[in-house]
DNA sequence: TTGTGTGCAAAAGCTTTGCATGTTG
DNA sequence: CAACATGCAAAGCTTTTGCACACAA
């Protein structure tokens, strides 16, 4: 079975958990997330799906990402720039996020150093924690041209 | 000489740095800043200005809240509710937030293992990283009188 | 005096909501 | 057929913009 059967059959499953529906909107925004491999925003997940000739709303974009996210097959995040970007979630693990304040191109990392520093800080805070987010900001060396000076190093 | 005074000197290095101006607005907002010990966004800020009876209005305080990220003085956070939330920056160093998905409280911590990966992802990705955000979502064990179900554990 | 900063109100952009319609179970 | 999901448009919020006026340099 390829992959995307296998991500629908997951969304049937949580689906059925929550005593949800199984439309065909929800099967095919979540199959439109997961032919992509970039971090987008819901007017460009919109846009995909229009182009496809597949007719939904922006609100059932918006109302089927939130129903995604709740089942663990989505994941949202916020990285300074207006509004939220989003990415499929299933088969890669928790990671960190680099972010070019110059050039917007964002790339991913995994450091098993992290899950240590989120045990310790759960212990000592008293926390039940069940998510993360770690984004950093700078300038990446090449690809982006920018001349490194010491003026607008602070992103907001 | 007090904090307060000591805070807005650096205020005035900063400007006189950048050629902007010295308004009474961009000092009246910096102290309110740096009255407070939250993390606030930009209506509260508002709101705390205009009870003192200190007439700006919401475009200035936008306006004096991006020059004093530029000078180094605020932090701006995107914790996945709506809108920004900010706090004061001086002689506080890099700090991550744990937040409550029940109750939006807000912790704070130091970890200086984050640096080691700070450094780690800035050589493997070609990188100058010059910021960081590192956030965990979690429910605190106490104060916020959760049940700890397994439902709605996903934070957005 | 010169031009930047502010105030106000309107506009813009992202997201949510309400109601009627359509579809799943 | 009953409840839930969708579509559409309108409303809500946060944030930005444009223009006239005020004030710092």
């Amino acid at each position: 079975m390829n992959t995307t059967n296998k991500i629908k059959d997951i969304l049937s499953i949580e689906l059925e958990k929550r005593g949800l529906r199984k439309t065909i909107e929800r099967y095919k925004i979540l199959e439109a997330i997961y032919d992509r491999t970039d971090h987008f925003d819901v007017e460009e997940l919109y846009l995909s799906l229009r182009k496809q000739n597949f007719h939904v709303s922006r609100a059932t974009v918006y109302n089927t990402l939130d129903t995604l996210i709740d089942c663990g097959l989505v994941q949202k995040h916020h990285f300074g720039g207006d509004g939220a970007l989003f990415e499929k979630a299933l088969g890669f693990r928790q990671h960190g996020h680099v972010v070019c304040i110059n050039c917007n191109k964002i790339l991913e990392f995994c450091d098993p150093r992290l899950q240590t520093i989120q045990e310790s800080v759960g212990n000592i805070m008293d926390f039940n924690i069940n998510d993360q987010a770690l984004i950093f900001y700078g300038y990446c060396k090449d690809g982006c041209n920018r001349n490194l000076s010491d003026d607008d190093k602070k992103p907001d």
